[in-house]
DNA sequence: CTGTTAGCGCATTCAA
DNA sequence: TTGAATGCGCTAACAG
């Protein structure tokens, strides 16, 4: 039972047949209905039922050169932050009738320029990058390639294209003036080493004004790997009085691990994360956080990609996209 | 700066001018190397540098019926129980050669079936479905388009095409079999409300042998819903002693606000999870749970669409694939 | 409103 | 080992 069975799908040419009008008509009455009669809208319609098509967006995409699909470049899907940002690109792409089509980048930048080739060898109508276009070459190509592109999750005032992002080394100053407005000075830092979170590091260490103790943990972060940066800390720094941490995962993973060694959350140690996850607001203590908006990232990337193919300008080709810290108990002092 | 340029984009045409060789020595040169002289790959590829030339796989796959696109299909991306499986199955998949292209279906009926079309309207060489495909209309339509279908995270002994998953039922009584096993009787459920999850309630109520407080919650699970639907089960059974998830995000929320009301956990209240999280063995206590290998799920339905696309047999097309409950301190009475 | 013509860019025939 | 012709299924451009 489970042949595959070989019949032939049908085309727009049977299902012209069918409905007795020609190709073109059949095909109007699909894409463009406006420019048909009612009657044989509902003819073609019937033939279509009758005969099962369903249309072959490999060949109208090759002659019309608009293949309704969208390449969305991340670095690892296992990467929690970006994925409300993929979830609401595919959302608001899908009401647009486009597709979304997937590649992990890793964190190398020989694979990102491979996986662009490969995004743009299926002629996608627009692509969707998390942060910046590290490679030149890959820079060139996506400017010759011609096809739209969005760079998220970080800012540059030189975008390949079109950006919606936010500033990690602002994000970074942000978290140290809140821990420097509290009174803390014994600070350190638990991060992922992509470039991302180094660039939010570095914006920490900036606004705090020397150097400080740095546990970095491979990608992707989570909350076990949390817990042995704080062990690696407390070791570098016993007297440690606030952890600033590049995900909320990883912060959890600080608290629990203070909690363990019998710190006290936020009187012995202070602790922020970052992404706003969805458990942050409901551990005990919660954790204070940076927000950023992920769906909005996606709404907006996609509101661009299809503006940007329907041919109309687009408003903001670079938007700021901003954050702002949630203070919560694990820092509420 | 950002202006797209217009530069036609070359094409194996111009590849093969600039070689001077034919269109198809061109192709050949650079899809089956194995039929050209050594010398003229070599021109062919300098051709390649020189102008720009990226392959048109719409083209391509128009010709050659092969798209090298495979659909993969998801409830909700934010599902993050189904992240290893999709990001295995993109990751083997790329190493064949073939791009991943995703579709959420949502967990309405009509949805999935619109969405079928949508995808086969790409002509993908294989689609892979979480859970099984709902609708008869659904089945016979990817019967007929001939595609190899996987169909995942559940067993049926009659799937569409092929298969790789574990019976949910089976998985719900082991974890009231285990349950039973510690004399633990007064037991709650805390699920999602989506058909998988309740078919492992169904399993678990089966096997406990009588009706059980249940709390359903809607989708994404998460930690917040957690502790409210243990809020909601004690009220039904204050002297609930044991709690069956139906994702570890629930269980974590479970025991947070089990805690958070004073019960020792285990040992006035146990919890089990499903899916075995990164963070579920680094809580306090850390949780036990039921473990599937979602990678390997995705990397078998890789490996069973790649096969079948070259035209070998798949060695077993359905495969129970099996779990197993690791038990932890959220048990361990 | 409907139809005819002419390709989109490539790979699968064949033949040399 | 190379090439010429042909068409995959569809739609843009122009006619009627």
């Amino acid at each position: 039972m489970n042949a595959l069975i070989p019949i032939k799908p049908a085309t727009l040419h049977d299902v012209a047949r069918e409905a007795g009008v020609s190709l073109i008509t059949a095909s109007r009455a699909l894409s463009n209905p406006g420019l048909v009669s009612d009657k044989t809208i509902e003819r073609v319609k019937q033939a279509v039922e009758v005969t099962g098509y369903i249309p072959n967006l490999l060949a109208g995409g090759l002659k019309s050169k608009r293949s309704l699909l969208v390449a969305a470049l991340v670095p690892a899907l296992s990467v929690s932050q970006f994925l409300p940002t993929v979830q609401a690109l595919n959302e608001s792409l899908a009401e647009a009738g486009y597709q979304l089509i997937l590649g992990q980048t890793g964190y190398d930048s020989a694979r990102e320029e491979a996986m662009l080739n490969t995004m743009i060898s299926r002629r996608p109508d627009g692509i969707v990058i998390t942060g910046l276009v590290q490679s030149p070459a890959g820079r060139e190509r996506l400017q010759r390639a011609g096809i739209p592109v969005v760079e998220t999750w970080d800012f540059s005032d030189r975008p390949v294209d079109m950006l919606v992002g936010f500033s990690l080394l602002k994000v970074g100053g942000a978290v140290a003036g809140y821990f420097l407005g509290k009174g803390w000075h014994k600070v350190g830092v638990a991060t992922g080493g992509d470039h991302r979170a180094l660039m939010r590091r570095d914006g920490f260490v900036a606004t705090i004004g020397r150097d400080v103790p740095t546990a970095i943990v491979p990608a992707p972060s989570s909350l076990e790997l949390g817990r042995r940066a704080l062990s690696e800390l407390l070791q570098k720094e016993p007297a440690l009085r606030a952890v600033c941490c590049s995900s909320d995962q990883l912060a959890h993973g600080v608290l629990i691990e203070a909690q363990a060694r019998g710190l006290r959350v936020p009187e012995d140690l202070a602790i922020c994360g970052f992404g706003n996850a969805d458990f942050s607001a409901h551990t005990v203590p919660s954790i204070s956080t940076v927000h950023v908006d992920g769906p909005e990232i996606g709404r907006l990337a996609a509101r661009m990609i299809v503006d940007r193919c329907r041919g109309e300008a687009v408003a903001k080709p670079v938007v700021d996209i901003g954050f702002r810290i949630v203070e919560r108990g694990s820092t509420a002092a």
